[in-house]
RNA sequence: GGGCCGUUAGCUCAGCUGGUAGAGCAGGGGACUCUUAAUCCCAAGGUCAUAGGUUCGAUCCCUAUACGGCCCA
C-alpha cells in the first residue's frame, strides 16, 4: 500500500495537481472520468488495414469507432491533433470543432497526453497524408495523473525503466517488441513439444526437498504444517518421478528459483524447459534441443542468423560437438581428463588463475578449467559432451568410462544455454551419488544436493531408460532480442526495495 | 563480497582548479482550422540521492550510506 494519499498521488507534482483539478471539474460538471467500459468497433491496426490505401486529402463515409491512449496533442487552435495508441498501433484523431461541436471540442483541447479515450467519427486522410479519425464523439475512458516521459527520447533511466514497466512500456516502444517476442517464443516451444508428443505438466514449485540442481534455494514456511519448504532450484525430480509413473514424454516451461547473486545473466527467479523422454538418451536430447531452437528461431526471427551484441551468430545445423576433455586439452596445450593425476590437475588450475578446494576431485577441477579456459570462447552453438560424474549426480555413466556421464551442455555466445543427459536409472547408483552429494553438504557445500528418498524409492519401482534436458528460457530470448541484460527480457526483474 | 562509474526540474541532458544552477520536452497562460519531435510569445518549475566533513563559501573536494549500471569473485 502506498502511503501517498490517493486524493493526491503525486505530491508536489504542478502538473498532477493540475489534472486532478480537471478530475474533480468533470465529476462536477457530471462527467465520470474512470469509465465503465467502451464500445469500439475496431482496432486502430484495423482501420489501417482497411483503409492503406487512402488518398491524401480525402474523407469517407466510414464510421468507426476506436478507444487508445492520447500519446501526442498538437493543438492548432481550431484544430487538434491527438495521437492515440492501442494494443495494435497509432492512430491521429483530427478534430474540429465544426464536426464535434464547440463544447466537445473545447473538452477534447483539455485531454491530456497519457489520457485514455475513445473516439466515434469518420476515417479519412489528412492533406499531408496522415490516416485519421475525425471524431464527432470524443470520451474520455480514463484520466492520466501524471505526466508522460519525453516524447522523443523516452524513458532512458534503466532503474525507473525495470522499476516502473508500465511506463517503459508506454515510452519505449522497442521494449513491447522485445516481450511480444518473448510470447511467441514461449507460443513456439510449445506448439514444437506438442508436435513431438510432450504433454505439458505442471510440478511442485514448493519442494520440501529442493533438488534437481545443484543450488542454494529459497525457504519459506508452511504454516498450517509448521514445516519449511522450499521455492523449487529445478523440477527434475518431480519429472523423473512421472516417467516411472509411466508418462512417456513430459514437460514444464516454467519458473525456477535460486538464492544467488544477481548479474545481467541472473535473475532470482527464471524461466526454464525442461523436458524427459522414455527410452530416449542423451544423443536423442541433442537432436531435440537442435531442432527446438532453430525451429523457435525460424518460427520468431524468420531467420538462423541472428546478430548478438555485435557478433554474428549462425544457428544453422549441423552443431559442432565436442567433448570437454578435448576442449579443455586443446586450449592448455596438453593432454587433460578426468584421469589425468589430481596434482597435474590442481599445477593447471594454478598456472591459469584458478583458485581450488582441497575437497575437488578431477570432476570438478576439469570443470573448473573448461569455464576458466573454453567456455567463453565458443560463441557459435556447440554441445559439449561428456561431463565427469564427479559434477553430474543425476546423470547415467558412460559405458566405456564410469567416470564421465552422458552428458552435455550446449554452449552460445560463451554462455551455457541447455543442460541435457541420459538420466541415471540404477537406484543404487542414485543413492550413492546422492550420498556423496550429502558429504559436500555437510562439509559446507551449501549449493550440494539434498538425498531425497521418495526419489530413490520411485527409481526402485523403476524408471525406463530416458533423455532429460534443461533449457534456459531467458537466455534463450535474450539471444533472439539480442538483449545485453536478462532484465530487458524480464518484465518486472527483481529489484532491491526502492530507498 | 571487491573494484570502477552514475544519481541535477515530471522526462532527456548541460553545468568551466569551489562563488548556492541552465536548456529542450512535458505542464500553466496566450496566438494559430492540415499538424505530426508542430510553431511563436509569456510566466512558472530544483532540500543538485541522503548524512557528515573540509572551506569565508560546496552541485563541484573528502568520507560514509542508499539505489542503479558494468566488471570480478
Amino acid at each position: 500500500m502506498s502511503d501517498e494519499p490517493r486524493t493526491d498521488p503525486t505530491q508536489g507534482d504542478d502538473a498532477a495537481g493540475v489534472r486532478l483539478t480537471k478530475v474533480a471539474r468533470l465529476r462536477s460538471q457530471g462527467v465520470e472520468p474512470y469509465r465503465d467500459s467502451f464500445s469500439r468497433t475496431c482496432s486502430i491496426s484495423e482501420v489501417a488495414a482497411e483503409h492503406a490505401t487512402l488518398e491524401a486529402g480525402v474523407e469517407t463515409d466510414f464510421t468507426a469507432s476506436v478507444a487508445g491512449r492520447v500519446i501526442a496533442k498538437r493543438d492548432q487552435g481550431k484544430a487538434l491533433f491527438l495521437v492515440i495508441r492501442d494494443g495494435s498501433g497509432d492512430l491521429q484523431l483530427f478534430c474540429r470543432p465544426n464536426v464535434l461541436g464547440d463544447e466537445e471540442f473545447a473538452f477534447a483541447a483539455d485531454l491530456d497526453a497519457g489520457d485514455w479515450v475513445g473516439a466515434s467519427g469518420t476515417v479519412m486522410r489528412t492533406r499531408r497524408g496522415e490516416l485519421s479519425i475525425s471524431p464527432s464523439e470524443l470520451v474520455l475512458l480514463s484520466k492520466s495523473l501524471r505526466p508522460l516521459p519525453e516524447k522523443y527520447h523516452g524513458l532512458a533511466d534503466t532503474e525507473t525503466r525495470y522499476r516502473q514497466r508500465y511506463v517503459d512500456l508506454i515510452a519505449n516502444p522497442e521494449v513491447r517488441a522485445v516481450f511480444e517476442t518473448r510470447f511467441k517464443v514461449m507460443s513456439a516451444i510449445r506448439r514444437f513439444m506438442e508436435g513431438r508428443g510432450f504433454v505439458e505438466v505442471e510440478t511442485p514449485m514448493l519442494q520440501p526437498i529442493p533438488g534437481g540442481a545443484v543450488a542454494r534455494p529459497f525457504v519459506t514456511h508452511h504454516n498450517a504444517l509448521d514445516i519449511d519448504l522450499y521455492l523449487r532450484i529445478a523440477p527434475e525430480l518431480y519429472l523423473k518421478r512421472l516417467l516411472v509413473g509411466g508418462f512417456e514424454r513430459v514437460y514444464e516451461l516454467n519458473r525456477s528459483f535460486r538464492n544467488e547473486g544477481m548479474s545481467p545473466r541472473h535473475n532470482p527467479e527464471f524461466t526454464m524447459l525442461e523436458a524427459y523422454q522414455a527410452f530416449g538418451n542423451m544423443e536423442t536430447m541433442r537432436e531435440l534441443t537442435e531442432s527446438l531452437i532453430t525451429f523457435v528461431a525460424e518460427e520468431v526471427l524468420g531467420t538462423l542468423e541472428v546478430g548478438y551484441q555485435g557478433t554474428a551468430i549462425s544457428l544453422a545445423s549441423p552443431w559442432r560437438q565436442a567433448s570437454m576433455a578435448e576442449l579443455v586439452s586443446d586450449a592448455a596445450g596438453r593432454e587433460l581428463s578426468v584421469h589425468t593425476p589430481l596434482a597435474d590437475l590442481r599445477a593447471e588450475c594454478e598456472r591459469h588463475g584458478v583458485t581450488t578446494d582441497a575437497s575437488w576431485g578431477p570432476g570438478k577441477l576439469m570443470n573448473e578449467l573448461f569455464e576458466k579456459l573454453v567456455e567463453h570462447t565458443l560463441a557459435s552453438p556447440t554441445f559439449v559432451m561428456l561431463y565427469p560424474a564427479e559434477t553430474s549426480p543425476l546423470a547415467r555413466r558412460n559405458d566405456s568410462d564410469p567416470e564421465l556421464t552422458d552428458r552435455f551442455e550446449l554452449i552460445i555466445t560463451g554462455r551455457e544455454f541447455a543442460n541435457a543427459f541420459s538420466e541415471l536409472i540404477d537406484p543404487a547408483d542414485q543413492r550413492a551419488r546422492f550420498e556423496a552429494q550429502a558429504m559436500a553438504k555437510d562439509a559446507g557445500d551449501a549449493e550440494a544436493m539434498w538425498v531425497d528418498e521418495d526419489y530413490l524409492r520411485a527409481q526402485e519401482y523403476g524408471m525406463p531408460p530416458a533423455g532429460g534436458l534443461g533449457i534456459g528460457i531467458d537466455r534463450l530470448v535474450m539471444l533472439l532480442t539480442d538483449s545485453a541484460s536478462i532484465r530487458d527480457v524480464l518484465l518486472f526483474p527483481h529489484m532491491r526495495p526502492e530507498a
